[in-house]
DNA sequence: AAACAAAAATAAACAGTGTTCAGTATATTT
DNA sequence: AAATATACTGAACACTGTTTATTTTTGTTT
C-alpha cells in the first residue's frame, strides 16, 4: 500500500518542486536582465521588448511571470530597498552613540542616493512602483517604506532618552527629517540643484546637509 | 517716395505681424488645450494626438509649434511656476517682519503642493521640463527655479538682519529650508506618506511642517 | 514505445505612442 | 490670374504595453 503510494505521488511531487523552482529561477532571470538593462539606459529607455531579447525570449513570455510592467518596477523597488536597508545597516556597526548612528545614517543615506540615484529613483520618487501597490491591497501599504522608517523613528526614541530632541515629538521629528533628506537628495535625483552653476552644486549639496548636522545637534 | 514705400512695405508688415500674432495665439491654443487635459487626465495620460483632437488639428500641426512633447511639457513648466510666483507673493502680501514672511511662504508653498500636486509635479519632480532645458543652453540653466530661490535667499537674509539664523550661513541655509518643504511635498505629491495608515497621513504632515516652523523659530 | 495531458513559449495581432515628411490646401504677393 | 509663400495634413516609420490563439515542449499514463 505504501510502496504503491510513493509509486504513484513522489515523482510528481518531485516534478511540482522543480518546477516552481524553476519558475522562480526564471522570475529572477527577467528582473536580473531587467535590472540590467534599466541601469545601463535608465527606467525610461527599456521596453518589454528589450527585457524579452536580453534573456532570449518572446515578450509573451514575460507576462508569464509577472502582470504588467508595473509589477516588474515594484519587484525592482523592493530590492533596491533591501541594498538600500544593507548599506544603512552598515553604517551603524559598531556605533553605540545613538545620536552618532543618526549622523551616520544620514551619511549613508545620502551617499546612497549620489551613488544609486536609480535606486533611490523607483524607491522614493518614480510613480510605477506606487502603482501597483494599489492593486495589491496588503495590510500595510507600503511595508518596504514602513520598515525603513520604523528604524529612524526607533533611532530618535533612542536619542530622545539620551537628552536629545526634548521639545520635539518623536513620529513628526522623524517624518521632518526623512523629508530634509528626501528633499535634498531627491532635489539632485531629478536635478533641480541646476538654481547652481555647475562647479558649486556638489559644494552646495555637502554644506547643506553639513548644516542640517549642526542643526541636529543643538535640538 | 514715401508714399510707394508705405504702399509697398505697411501692408506686408500688417500682415507680417498679424501672422506672428497668430502663430502666438495657436501656440497658446495649443497649450491651453495641453494644460486642461493634463489636469484632466494626468500628464501621463495625455498624447500629442489627444491634443490634437482638443483643438481639431491634424497631431503635425503641432510640431509647426513645438519641437517636441517635452517642449510642450516645459512651456506648462513655465506657466506653473507663473501660478507658483503669483501665489507666494500673494501670501507675503501687508507682513512687515520678515520672519513673519517666511512662515507664512512655507504655508502657501504647502499649500500650493497640495492643491496643484500636477503643477508641483512638473515644476519640482518630473523629467520632461529638465531635459528641454539641456537642449536650450542658457546662460543660467534654470532661471525659473534660481528666481524662486532668489526670493527665498533674500528672505532669510533679511532674518538675519533681524537676529535669526546667527549660527547658520545663507545660501546653505536656503538649500536646506528649501529641500525640507520640498522632501515633505514631494513625498505627498508621489505617494510616500503611504507608510502612514490613510487616516493619519495628513496630520502626520501638518504636525510634521508645524514641527519644521516651531525649530526654524529658535534658530 | 505510443497516446494523452499539462505546461511553457510564442507568433501575430491590437490599439496605441512620438515624430517625420511628402504632398495638398490656403493665403498673400506679384 | 499666375506665382509664391505659408499653413496644414495623410500616411508612414519605428516604436510601445498587452492579449490571445496556436504551437512546442515536457511529463504522465496506458
Amino acid at each position: 500500500m505504501f510502496s504503491i503510494f510513493v509509486m504513484l505521488t513522489l515523482p510528481s511531487m518531485g516534478v511540482k518542486e522543480r518546477k516552481e523552482r524553476e519558475k522562480l529561477e526564471k522570475r529572477e532571470l527577467i528582473l536580473e536582465a531587467a535590472h540590467n538593462l534599466f541601469l545601463e539606459r535608465g527606467f525610461d529607455q527599456v521596453s518589454i521588448r528589450n527585457i524579452a531579447e536580453a534573456i532570449e525570449y518572446s515578450p509573451a513570455t514575460i507576462y508569464l511571470y509577472f502582470k504588467d510592467k508595473n509589477q516588474i518596477f515594484h519587484a525592482l523597488h523592493t530590492e533596491a530597498f533591501r541594498r538600500f536597508g544593507e548599506a544603512l545597516y552598515t553604517s551603524q556597526q559598531g556605533i553605540a552613540n545613538p545620536m552618532d548612528r543618526l549622523i551616520k545614517m544620514g551619511e549613508a543615506y545620502m551617499h546612497f542616493a549620489i551613488n544609486h540615484p536609480e535606486y533611490y529613483d523607483i524607491m522614493f520618487i518614480m510613480k510605477a512602483p506606487m502603482e501597483h501597490v494599489d492593486e495589491m491591497d496588503l495590510k500595510c501599504d507600503w511595508p518596504e517604506g514602513r520598515k525603513t522608517h520604523d528604524y529612524l523613528e526607533s533611532l530618535l526614541a533612542e536619542c530622545k532618552e539620551h537628552g536629545h530632541f526634548k521639545n520635539t515629538e518623536n513620529p513628526y521629528l522623524s517624518l521632518l527629517v526623512w523629508s530634509t533628506m528626501h528633499g535634498l537628495c531627491s532635489l539632485k535625483v531629478r536635478d533641480r540643484l541646476r538654481i547652481y552653476p555647475e562647479e558649486s552644486r556638489e559644494e552646495m549639496f555637502t554644506k547643506a546637509f553639513d548644516t542640517f548636522k549642526q542643526i541636529l545637534l543643538t535640538l
